[in-house]
DNA sequence: GGATTCATGACAGTTGTGTGACAGATCCGT
DNA sequence: ACGGATCTGTCACACAACTGTCATGAATCC
C-alpha cells in the first residue's frame, strides 16, 4: 500500500487530486495546511509528499524544509504555470520534482512512480515517527524530546528505534539482543545497562521511568 | 478458522457482508453498534475487524481508537465514496486499510488476505480479552481492572491467564500446578497462596471474592 | 465434635533489576 | 600515527521484588 500526502489548501483541487490518486491505487493522506500536513507526516508517514507552494500560514518552502529535516521522503511541488522562480526556489529548498497546475493525472502519477522508483533504488529506510513527546527521525539519526534534540549514542538510538517500532508492547531482553545487537546469544544484562543509560537521557526522573518502563520478568516497553 | 468482526449499523449491508464473507470461508461476528462490536471483540477476539465509519452512538473513529488501545488487530474501514476526509481521519485513528461502498467482495477479501498476511509477517501475538471488568493484554504485558492497570507478578499473571482462558470453568489445583508451574507433582497449597495474593489485587473485597471464587473440594474459577 | 479444606501472615531463600566502576575498542582531530 | 575523548561490554554489588514453605486459625462438612 503506497501512501501519498497531499498538502493543498484549495478544497476542490485537493479533492480532485485525492480521487485521482486513489483511482490509481494510492492511499491518500490529505491536509489543507502545512501544519496539518507536517503533523500528519510525523504521525503516519506517507511514502511521497505532494505540496502546493501557495499555502496559508507556513508556506510551501518552509514546509519542504521542515519535511526534509525529518527524512528524505520524495517531495513533489505543485505550482502555478508561471512561477518559474518559485519552482527553482522549491527545488533548492529540497523538493525532488514539480508539476504545474492544472495537474494532468497521467503526468502526476508518472512522476510519482519515477520518484518512488528512484527512492527505492536509493534504499529508502523507515520514516520519522512520534511517540508521546518523543520524535524519532531514523534518516536524520536524531531524536527529539519535546522538540529538544537528545544526544544518543548509536546503540542507544537503535535500541530506542526498536522499542519505538513496537511501542506499547513488551520486548524481551532476548528479542532486543537479537534485533539491536544481532546477537543470537549473549548476556542479557547488556540490555539493562543500555536501557539504564537511555533512561538517563530521556526520562525526567530516571529513578521512576515513565516512558521506558520495565515489565518485570518480561522485558522493557516504551509507553505509547 | 479465521474470524472477522463486522461493525455496521445498516442491517442490509451487514447481512450482505456477513453472507459474502461466510461464503469465502470466514467466521463472521456481526455487530450493529460500536459498543456491541467492542464488547464482542474483547470477549471473543476476531482476527480482523471491518468497521463502518457512520455509526450511532460511539462513532467509527472512536471505535478504531478503542480497538487499537487493546492490541494491533488489523482494522479495515468501510466508508462512502466521498468521505475522503473521513478516511484520512480513520487511518490516523489507527485503521490499516479502507474500502468504499458499495463494497466489492473480491476487493474486500483481497484486502483482508493482504492484511492478514502483513499481520502474520509482523508476528502477531495473542489478542487482548475481556472477562467481566478485567482486561488482559498479553502483548503489553498488562492487566486492567476497570481500565486501571494492575501490578501483577509473573506467576500471578500466568495464573490469571490460565483461569481466564477457561473462565467460568473450575480448574483444580492440580491442573493449575501443571499449567502454570509445570509441576507434575508438588504442594497444592502453593496454588492457594498465589490465589490469595491475586485476590488482594483484583477483588474489591478480598474477604468476599466476587471474581476469583473457590469451589470447595474442586478448585478455583474465574467468573465470566 | 472431629476431620477436612481453605485463607492468610510471617519468613527466608531466590531471582530480577539498577547502577557504578573499569578496561578495551572505537572515533576523531591534529 | 598519535593522543584524547567517547563509547561499549563485563562485572560485582546492592537492593527490591518475588517465590515457596510453614504454622496457625477459620470455615465447612459429615
Amino acid at each position: 500500500m503506497v501512501a501519498v500526502l497531499v498538502i493543498e489548501d484549495d478544497d476542490r483541487i485537493r479533492l480532485s487530486l485525492t480521487l485521482a490518486l486513489e483511482d490509481e491505487g494510492y492511499t491518500v493522506h490529505a491536509a489543507a495546511t502545512a501544519e496539518e500536513g507536517l503533523l500528519r507526516q510525523r504521525r503516519e508517514p506517507a511514502d511521497t509528499v505532494l505540496v502546493d507552494l501557495m499555502l496559508p500560514g507556513i508556506d510551501g518552502f518552509e514546509c519542504i524544509r521542515e519535511l526534509r529535516r525529518a527524512d528524505d521522503v520524495p517531495i513533489v511541488v505543485v505550482s502555478a504555470r508561471d512561477d518559474t522562480h518559485d519552482i527553482v526556489a522549491a527545488l533548492e529548498a529540497g523538493a525532488d520534482d514539480y508539476v504545474v497546475k492544472p495537474v494532468a493525472t497521467k503526468e502526476l502519477t508518472a512522476r510519482l512512480r519515477a520518484l518512488r522508483r528512484r527512492a527505492r533504488a536509493a534504499g529508502a529506510g523507515p520514516r520519522a515517527t512520534l511517540i508521546g513527546e518523543l520524535e524519532i527521525r531514523p534518516q536524520a539519526g536524531e531524536v527529539l524530546l519535546r522538540g529538544q534534540p537528545l544526544a544518543l549514542t548509536r546503540t542507544e538510538f537503535r535500541l530506542l528505534c526498536e522499542l519505538a517500532e513496537h511501542a506499547g508492547q513488551v520486548l524481551s531482553r532476548q528479542q532486543l539482543l537479537e534485533r539491536v545487537w544481532e546477537y543470537d546469544f549473549g548476556d542479557e544484562r547488556l540490555v539493562d545497562v543500555h536501557v539504564g543509560r537511555l533512561r538517563h537521557k530521556l526520562e525526567d526522573d530516571p529513578g521512576a521511568p515513565a516512558r521506558l518502563v520495565t515489565v518485570r520478568g518480561l522485558g522493557y516497553k516504551l509507553q505509547r
